[in-house]
DNA sequence: GTAATTTGTTTTACAATATTAAACAAATTA
DNA sequence: TAATTTGTTTAATATTGTAAAACAAATTAC
């Protein structure tokens, strides 16, 4: 057994919650704003597609939008190994931070 | 800015919770007790020694303890950069993970 | 006292990830 | 049709992670 790593939890993970709307810079923008810094775009395209080819997201093409730029998409789901992946390292996290309270910190 | 490493938030994280009684090997085990498999000493190793150079650890050379093989530690504990390091890591998980419930995940 | 055993630390070689920057591509607007 | 915008992909480099072995100090048994 081997964790995620850090990386392929956040894209996981913001895929997840983009729903519908998960391309390379839709991620890029929700984790640099989940993390509070900007993260460039290699940080997100090569897990992105370590995640595909484990088969946690499937990738499809979307359709092109009408606004300056742009192009048609990349979307990316999460499968269903995926979503049991992004489960698995929520429950090692809870495991490794359990009782620790902001206060035991301060 | 930049976040710590898992390893290394893994880590600060065992140290943390061992008071007084961090070293190696156990740190080693506290981190394969919690994550649920057995970690490699050289992924403890390597990152003591990182954030040690960073200032976040503090390590002291422990007396011998009296049962067969004990020989002297070297036992770490946090600064308070440290600790600081741990909540501000703690505060990134929890906005990155925010909102999400384990039914949602099922 | 010395060899075998146990607990513990350190090093090393290699593999995997992360970071940065630039190149490439397709659509839009002027 | 050139400039601009949105978007993807690649590539070079640096940093981390992994596994195994080497090294060291104490204990026990002979």
């Amino acid at each position: 057994m081997k964790l995620l790593s850090r990386s392929e939890e956040y894209v996981l993970l913001a895929v997840w919650r983009l729903k519908g709307n998960a391309y390379t810079l839709s991620i890029l923008d929700q984790i640099s704003s989940v993390t509070g810094y900007q993260w460039q775009i290699g940080a997100i395209y090569v897990p992105l597609e370590k995640l595909r080819k484990k088969g946690y997201l499937k990738k499809t093409k979307g359709d092109p939008t009408p606004e300056r730029g742009g192009r048609s998409k990349f979307l990316y789901e999460l499968t269903d190994s995926g979503r049991m992946a992004l489960k698995a390292i929520k429950e090692v996290h809870e495991s490794a931070w359990a009782g620790v309270s902001k206060i035991a910190l301060d």
